[in-house]
DNA sequence: TTGGAATGTCAACAAGACTGACGTAAAATA
DNA sequence: TATTTTACGTCAGTCTTGTTGACATTCCAA
């Protein structure tokens, strides 16, 4: 309602620009989504493959329980997406070497080929984003988005970028 | 694998960058959603409640097919939604003065109440994230996620705006 | 007056999340 | 060494939210 127009620092925060952020996030999730869903439906997996192959891929050798923590699921949650993935020989296991009850994950050949044709696609929209909003832009966006994540969640954001 | 360093231009897509946003994207999302996923979770509500409440709020008197271009689910899967709200009574419906087919879509005050509580969440995080990166990175962040979205669901961010 | 559009509704189904309970193997610890 | 804890898998059942397909109603417009 008031429009404070009394500091710089408080000239963006009205209702009006958390409501456009909002939406924004909402619609430009869809657009995030898109490209790898049309992918997947092709092959009859679903975006819970995909999650699970894109950390598999960035962490190789990580065991269930910390793909659970980035997942953010249940473990019976992911299972049935992992004894898919298995089943389907795009994904591997391998006991632990140190904690033998540890399982450690990979993807196959064919799981990094699969993996690679849907970060392609999703990289693609990325890509032109960043291309037509300049540098700039993408740092502030990057912030943003950290900014927004559960500290727990930012924290291993964190320890992905810096592996 | 190619750092190009040619040009300024080209030297911040690397795929490590792009795969920096894809996880950040996923984890952000999770944060977006978490406030008012706990909220709902108390009324027995889903997101899907969330959305249909915050665009009727949005547009107040919209009709059901331009909220599902909006939502973009199929009839069934709203319908299935809206007929909770108008049975809660968290929204109402209104004959169509120049075409009676179609139902205007209002929230009641029951309706606005939630919605309030629903968006006072979500804006907070987002007002917090805002606050502790500054005005130019939210405007980075609004243009990529412009940049990002379908063609027609950038035209619906649009308008949504200007209304 | 008839075709098509807007809407609602029923049924069936699937993905993907959840809880709870139970089992097994292995490691850690008392 | 015996017990407890941890890591993982699995079975069973439930919920939300999405899907298709079929069909009825209402009613605008040609």
């Amino acid at each position: 309602m008031q429009n404070d127009r009394t500091g710089e620092s408080l000239l963006f925060l009205t209702d009006e620009q958390l409501r456009q952020g909002i939406e924004a996030m909402f619609f430009a999730y869809r657009g995030f989504t898109a490209d790898p869903d049309r992918i997947l439906e092709k092959y009859n997996y679903g975006r819970a493959h995909h999650r699970a192959m894109h950390f598999i891929n960035r962490v190789p050798g990580t065991n269930v329980n910390n793909l659970l923590k980035i997942l953010g699921v249940t473990k019976q949650s992911l299972n049935r997406v992992l004894r898919t993935l298995i089943q389907d020989e795009l994904v591997t296991l391998k006991i632990g070497t140190k904690d033998r009850r540890e399982r450690q994950l990979y993807l196959t050949d064919k799981g990094k080929s699969l993996e690679k044709q849907l970060s392609t696609a999703q990289s693609h929209r990325m890509r032109e984003a960043y291309r037509r909003v300049g540098p700039d832009a993408v740092t502030g966006f990057k912030q943003v988005l950290e900014a927004m994540m559960d500290p727990k969640l930012q924290v291993t954001y964190k320890k992905l970028r810096s592996s």
